[in-house]
DNA sequence: CTAAGCATACTTGTATACAACTATGCAGAG
DNA sequence: CTCTGCATAGTTGTATACAAGTATGCTTAG
């Protein structure tokens, strides 16, 4: 029992629903969603259901047609780019914020959190389940609710990504030195420091990302 | 007419206009909008507001009430800085990546709109747009579509805060300068001086923002 | 055989009716 | 007098029926 109820009305469920099987690709790229059909699989009528579409259209995880009639977008493998260089922009800002705010005790936190990543850099998963908590923690401490949100937003899109964008050892091995870098140097204090390094982090998994693409691609074609 | 039709559905007006009521703060932030009186206002059924209204939740135009219910958001100023920090970190990514790709024609652009802005520094409304204008040209310069989004939706709610953050004509002398400065060093080919002239730029705006809201704010008190 | 036009089926957009839920005020017990 | 419980009015959430628009395939003229 949460202390705030958190509505759970029938079209918040759809949304949840329809957001999983976009992210997970269920819902294939391109793919057509027809709202009689996907109601009566979810068993609910078209208006909740729409409400639910109609979230996913603001969010850029569904598109409307010009004629009328949503898709799921298509995957395009340049906007992998663009997405990781604003989650730099805005980890970056955030590395910035937290390293001005952080006490001791979220300076033991994050260190704490560094040394579960370590045990855990051999699987990948793991891996980036905890270099995500280390962010998530570091965006708590910078305190910019906005920045937050749209970091979200942005972790969400990139999540339809992540087949394309499997890690390496050496590449897990990289982020954890860049990680506990980046610890150190909000440790010192130093926001500049840390903003670059944030910065410059985000932006190596780009560089990362893009060339296990069109690595794949290269190999493929 | 556009050469894409685009939809005009009843929802798609409702939402325009309830857009316009609450950047121009029509609609007062803490207001409640109660869907069958908006509706009838507005000469259109419960279906197509409630779609719109929607969207604006999304967009953090509108807030869901735990308890259901829907008001317009009241407005926090410490949330101005915040957004002041967003806008400048995705700008300075803007600044970085138009850097990288302007090409002679896109200068030429960016110091036409330079010397418009010179042209009207003392009248502040122009000015701004102008302002805007050269930003909005390097957005588009930059070609990064994400970071033009979450710009736009961070200068929406902005413009909620603009009675507060009214210019000083000697803060707009300064912009202009930081504006000169700021496409000399993109003319340069300097990425990293431009993004930090951008960014600086924007929390320059930030501080004296917030100056002027705690000038206000002491001396109303 | 090709292509234009039309009829038809289907999809989305809107209105309205109904159900579930929330809040407010009053009555009565403590 | 205060607080609990309930009745009632009003609001939001959902379902369904209807209207408007879109695409598809057939028919027919060239």
């Amino acid at each position: 029992m949460p202390a705030i109820p958190a509505r759970n009305t029938g079209a918040h469920v759809v949304y949840a629903e329809l957001k999983r099987r976009i992210l997970s690709l269920e819902l294939k790229p391109g793919e057509r969603i027809y709202e009689p059909a996907m109601a009566t699989e979810l068993q609910v009528s078209r208006t909740p259901l729409r409400e639910a579409i109609r979230r996913l259209i603001s969010e850029n995880l569904l598109e409307q047609q010009p004629t009328g009639g949503v898709v799921v977008p298509v995957l395009d493998e340049a906007e992998i780019s663009e997405l990781y260089e604003v989650r730099a922009a805005v980890e970056s800002l955030m590395a910035r914020n937290a390293c001005l705010k952080a006490t001791p005790a979220d300076l033991d936190e994050l260190r704490g959190i560094l040394a579960r990543n370590a045990a855990l850099v051999e699987f990948a998963d793991d891996a980036m389940k905890q270099g995500m908590a280390l962010h998530a923690r570091i965006a708590l401490i910078a305190g910019n609710s906005w920045a937050g949100r749209f970091h979200d937003q942005v972790s969400s899109q990139m999540e339809r990504y992540r087949h394309y964008t499997n890690s390496t050892q050496r590449r897990r091995d990289q982020a954890l030195a860049q990680h506990r870098a980046l610890v150190e140097a909000i440790a010192a204090g130093d926001p500049e420091q840390a903003a670059n390094m944030a910065f410059d982090h985000v932006m190596g998994a780009r560089d990362a990302a893009v060339r296990a693409i069109s690595g794949k691609n290269g190999a493929a074609s």
